[in-house]
DNA sequence: ATTATTGGATAGTACAACTAGCCAATGCCT
DNA sequence: AGGCATTGGCTAGTTGTACTATCCAATAAT
């Protein structure tokens, strides 16, 4: 399969996949000249798996490169390449020295984690996450203590992370399981937004009614 | 109130918060002479309102501007506020005119709101997100028709979303609801993701065990 | 032999979210 | 009343991201 033959299968703009090649998300194809290379099968799951990190995720290539870094370092058990996605996916969140609110936060973020009886690394960029936005719903002047999050986090969160986890193929290669776990941490979270999103809009309409003080 | 003290007290730069004027995302403040102008308390909340849009939505100044109009217009019911919230958050995706994968999807996305009961506008941007998601994981080989995400809107989705429309405060001004209720929308689909994340993580050490092939 | 394609490299584009600089008018302080 | 600092409004520049376009010489296909 030659460069235009994989544009064409992927739906990738050749341009495109020659900047993948150039930024490492994707591997080079086997040289068979100097002026050709071969692609096959592999290159197009890689292209889906990225078109679908970018899209559906919103992940930046750069933390896209560093998530597929982890997929393909064999060394790495299931529970690292998980580690390395959440790290990736974390947003760089700049660090507040001595913001006295901030460690508040923090705190509490790391109450709720215990308290769940999480099993959480204490290096986990996603406990920062968490304080971010329990700083952001105090400021705006919303419940965002552990307590109000809670009912939240144990009664729906619990069971979707065990569902998710649970659905990961063991049976096959450890790319396609790795794959699978990759794609359910950040496709997944996708879904469960828009579900979110409509099961709102329905609640909202339940509530509030259509009818409104006038229509838009 | 001047422009200096609204930026110390917002801690948003001055630079910005002129961008911010200019791009419409702030009312300017009263004019007491040509050359300054009064801030006030609702310009601080109004601050922090867009920088938490900004920072933990990761909504784009454009979009952030059509959820403030929704807000200040006073003559949108509640449920037409979501409705431009959602919409506002929804990203643009292109047209996919007569792709049979596509329609397949956008039936599947359809059928399972229906079934699940869901109220949901007919026109709603969320269903062409929802279908998105769902060909993303089909392509990807994994299960995604509306039987596999049932249970994720099922058990956990209408829990939240239902919390979230109580939680809202309507015995106070509207725009004091109307505000808590973007906020809900967008922070605490963050809120949701980033718990969803930390109990992932969580059942990944109990299932896969902490120990890996190697460490990283 | 000729035409088209490929890989590799470099440079340019488009958009988003700021950030910086300038200027004349004014406010505040003494 | 005089003078320095601040303000609002303007225009332009910067940074970062994800591409997109163009060139070029070396092949491969016909």
């Amino acid at each position: 399969m030659r460069i235009s033959q994989l544009s064409a299968a992927s739906g990738v703009p050749i341009p495109t996949i020659k900047y993948y090649l150039r930024e490492g998300l994707l591997p080079a194809g086997e040289q068979t000249s100097a002026t050709r290379a071969e692609y096959g099968a592999r290159h197009v799951r890689r292209l889906r798996l990225i078109r679908a990190l970018l899209e559906v995720g919103r992940l930046p290539i750069a933390a896209i490169r560093k998530v597929l870094a982890a997929v393909d370092d064999e060394t790495l058990s299931m529970h690292h390449v998980l580690g390395t996605a959440h790290y990736a996916i974390a947003p760089e969140i700049e660090p507040h020295p001595d913001d006295e609110a901030w460690h508040a936060a923090r705190g509490e973020a790391d109450r709720l984690i215990a308290d769940l009886g999480w099993q959480v690394d204490a290096q986990a960029p996603t406990r920062d996450e968490l304080a971010q936005v329990i700083l952001t719903l105090d400021r705006l002047g919303l419940p965002a203590t552990g307590e109000a999050l809670r009912p939240y986090a144990e009664k729906a969160m619990e069971l979707v992370a065990e569902h998710e986890i649970g659905v990961i193929p063991l049976d096959r290669t450890r790319e396609e399981a790795v794959e699978a776990l990759v794609v359910g941490t950040v496709v997944h979270g996708r879904a469960l937004d828009v579900l979110r999103r409509l099961a709102q809009e329905s609640a909202s309409a339940r509530i509030f009614g259509i009818s409104g003080t006038s229509g838009d």
